[in-house]
DNA sequence: AACGAAACCTGCGCGC
DNA sequence: TGCGCGCAGGTTTCGT
């Protein structure tokens, strides 16, 4: 499910309603998401603040960080008493009486629990690349020079660069009218700088608009993402391109569908 | 170094 | 209505 901007969008939401609270008590319905060990350090812990890294959710407390990833279809919920719903795996009960909900259809969510000194310096977070808005574009394009696989691949590995999922991959290489199965070192110089330049203006709007809404993705307080309406070539096979009219076309890259105009893009 | 396939799960839409 | 298949915003692992 969420990329960088609905996972920024499920921090600032979760931020202004967690902030200060303190778990009580932990239910975990599905064993393998948390252990626990994992929960029993989080008894008595109180949310200090909440962090992203790339798609990684942080939830930072006196002793310890947790580390959330979403995955496919991880949500949060806020609730009161209301009865467990299928797909809820973890209940967090909270010290005003309300309940955090770990919400994660397929299952494929993860859970870590770190002594906050090594948050950054162990698995998952130590191996990840730089975000988008701290990637030198020349960095970036000297980066490429040396790869040889597809570009889209590239953008889609989190430790070259984090948070691009494969809803932005295809939108950012549709702004820098680089086809998806071109390889890396044929990028050109002006085409790197624009895949960083032009990419972090589409997570930024992506930001703005709360997140990209495909078909499952709600925020935490159930608002749906608009920015699915701003989508140039993403799940878009058979229609025409906005810009040319020509018809977006789909090939599989890296295991991933991935959408380009023949037109648009080289 | 790079690729493909499989694995982890569930649900949805499609053609028959 | 039911069945089988392909597909899904992610990541890791394993074999070639």
């Amino acid at each position: 499910m969420p990329e960088l901007p609905e996972v920024e969008t499920v921090k600032e939401t979760l931020k202004r309603q967690l902030l200060g609270l303190t778990i009580e008590k932990i239910d975990i319905f599905y064993d393998k998401m948390m252990t626990p060990e994992v929960a029993s350090k989080l008894i008595g812990q109180t949310f200090l603040d909440i962090d992203r890294l790339g798609k990684y959710l942080i939830f930072n407390f006196e002793d310890v960080d947790l580390i959330s990833h979403l995955r496919m279809e991880g949500r949060y919920f806020l609730k009161y008493d209301e009865p467990i719903s299928k797909h809820e795996h973890i209940i967090f009960h909270l010290s005003n009486k309300q309940t955090l909900r770990y919400h994660d259809t397929r299952k494929f969510g993860t859970f870590d629990l770190r002594e906050t000194s090594e948050t950054f310096t162990t698995k998952p977070l130590n191996g990840l690349g730089k975000e988008p808005f701290k990637m030198d574009p020349n960095a970036f394009y000297l980066t490429l020079q040396k790869i040889n696989r597809p570009i889209k691949s590239v953008l889609l590995d989190q430790k070259i660069i984090a948070g691009i999922g494969n809803i932005y991959a295809d939108e950012i290489l549709f702004s820098a009218h680089v086809r998806p199965n071109r390889l890396a070192n044929q990028v050109l110089k002006h085409e790197a700088h624009w895949m960083i330049e032009r990419g972090i203006g589409i997570l930024q709007t992506a930001i703005e608009a709360g997140g990209t809404t495909i078909r499952t993705y709600v925020s935490s307080l159930g608002v749906t993402g608009r920015f699915q309406q701003t989508l140039m070539v993403h799940q878009r096979k058979n229609e025409q391109c906005y810009i040319c009219g020509d018809v977006i076309k789909k090939m599989v890259v890296n295991g991933r569908s991935s959408f380009y105009c023949e037109t648009c893009q080289n």
